[in-house]
DNA sequence: ATCCTTATAGTCATAAAGAATATATAGGCC
DNA sequence: GGCCTATATATTCTTTATGACTATAAGGAT
């Protein structure tokens, strides 16, 4: 068969009216010492962000150059996120669409220099950080008006749901926390109006929102959406690596994946994994730097990328 | 902190001069006995698509819009697979930003009047269904061709770079196969020159494409891009039950699962899954169309659809 | 030397996954 | 009815992975 410029579409409301503007939105993220950092523009407290322009050869290059205009940071993985047309827009003559991306990096001497720019991403979200057990400050906050939200529903199902909802996305009620929920939490507490973005522009009487810094437009759900990418990612994907420096312990390996899952890896098993999965190769190198025994140094095997079968099958299939 | 009307962005290079269409693309799944199937627009041999408009209310219900409206069929469970901006219309005046979806349903009797809107995804990729083993005919055309594509590369780095990826993507060399690489196989043979898409406008004594039906533009490769991320999300989210009908035994269940994966399914491991996972429910009738002693009829449990700790964890977290 | 730190190398019990086998109950056919 | 075949359902066994824990090694500080 031999395909043409065959009309791909069957109707088409012609006319300009159906154009639209495209934003690009990326999370960028790098470790700063066991911190999991975002890259953000601290005047406009938002995420760095550009239009989309007939100039960019694509939507990854049209979103380098603005984070590396804004940021003067060059971005090194990147992964597509989630594209969104602006709810609030809705009715305007105008639409905006807005691709989000995430994007992974180290943070360098040079960019050292503008520091203040990454902010550690638990500012954002206090209670994702399991590390040292769950944060009972803030979930000891949130839990009762969490309750309190669901027992306002009208209709008992309705509460019946919200209450199911937060036990799981919370750990409540002898659940078990998972981490990869941080946008199902993020979405309930903004369902709840327990933040900030969510009572915007509404009566100053509102109650007071939960702690937790607070972002432009939908951009903290935007990095909330990173995070549950990212901290799902990790385990089936070997991309902690585009984080860490060259050469690094199994120990700040360790570190990073807990900085990112939020909660503590057993070391043991850990090392094992990793060893296991011959994802790195000793050096031969040590350092004395990390307090106690020296530690091997590793690097991470940059010809195994794509070799691995991504993740365990968790279905019974058959093999060849 | 209140945050008003800031501007988000550092620089806006104004004008209409960026404006850009949005394109919605769908990938549309049902079973049809077995046979995992795809919704296309025959007459174009695409798609089901159409642009974003200002009457939509979001990016889903105009989807939604456009589906129902070129083929009559209602959307249930949808998800979205990527946005791309099309690589083929660099240069023109005004440019073309897609963003694509996975749709799951069932074929109802209504639907089946148009039947024939409905094709098998593996007409489109005829090596991806390992059902009966691989696929020796097509298998042994690819093979030989695409070890003539990596022996043609210039550098000999390059020539072992594509040997191992082939190599990896289809499981030669004793590797095993990987179901879920659908779309890096589709991106090699495109890049080998094997697909029709990847010679369209060239010269037309081009080499003969390999078997496999082609789409417009570069639908296809959409559609390899739904079948990888189909099969690799079944295996950790119970997506499979969209297009289930309301009962069914636990063998339709596992065809199902074996067509969309491509390969088969150990019967007693599979049962043994489906039961300890608690996501059916027998429903205490049996059907006797099943040929053999008659199947119990189970259905699909709703209320777990949440709670499932999304998949198995791959990293040593300890437990709170 | 003693004690702190961290690094590294194991053990052990349990759970899950892969493979294969055995039994049960229908219909069709002689 | 007896037998065959087809499918359904139950069970066993082995191997591997996972979680939790213990033990030893090698530096630095006092």
């Amino acid at each position: 068969m031999d395909h043409q410029e065959k009309p791909t579409r069957q109707r088409r409301s012609g006319g300009k009216g159906n154009n639209v503007k495209a934003d690009l939105i990326a999370v960028v993220v790098a470790m700063n010492n066991s911190v999991p950092c975002v890259l953000t523009i601290p005047q406009a407290n938002a995420l760095p962000s550009g239009p989309f322009e007939l100039a960019h050869r694509s939507l990854q290059s049209g979103l380098r150059g603005w984070v590396e205009q804004q940021t003067g940071h060059p971005l090194g993985y990147i992964e597509q996120l989630y594209t969104f047309a602006d709810r609030d827009r809705i009715g305007a003559e105008e639409r905006v669409i807005s691709i989000s991306y995430l994007a992974l990096t180290q943070i360098d001497d040079a960019g050292a220099a503008a520091k203040r720019s990454w902010a550690s991403w638990y500012d954002y979200f206090p209670w994702e950080d399991h590390r040292s057990g769950a944060p009972a400050a803030v979930l000891e906050d949130l839990r009762p008006r969490l309750r309190e939200w669901a027992d306002s529903a009208d209709e008992k199902a309705m509460r019946l749901d919200r209450r199911r909802r937060t036990a799981v996305a919370f750990g409540f009620d002898d659940r078990s926390w998972n981490e990869e929920f941080a946008l199902q939490r993020y979405e309930l507490l903004y369902e709840a109006a327990l933040v900030e973005e969510a009572v915007r522009g509404g009566p100053s009487a509102a109650p007071t929102p939960v702690a937790g810094k607070s972002m432009i437009a939908d951009h903290r759900r935007i990095l909330a959406t990173a995070i549950a990418r990212l901290r799902s990612k990790i385990k089936y994907r070997p991309v902690v690596f585009e984080l860490m420096p060259p050469l690094f312990t199994l120990l700040q390996l360790q570190r990073t994946v807990e900085a990112l899952s939020g909660r503590l890896i057993n070391k043991p098993n850990f090392r094992r994994l990793i060893e296991q999965q011959e994802l790195v190769e000793k050096t031969g190198e040590t350092t004395a730097e990390t307090g106690g025994r020296p530690a091997q140094l590793y690097r991470f095997r940059h010809d195994i990328l794509d070799e691995r079968p991504v993740a365990g099958t968790k279905l019974p299939l058959m093999r060849a």
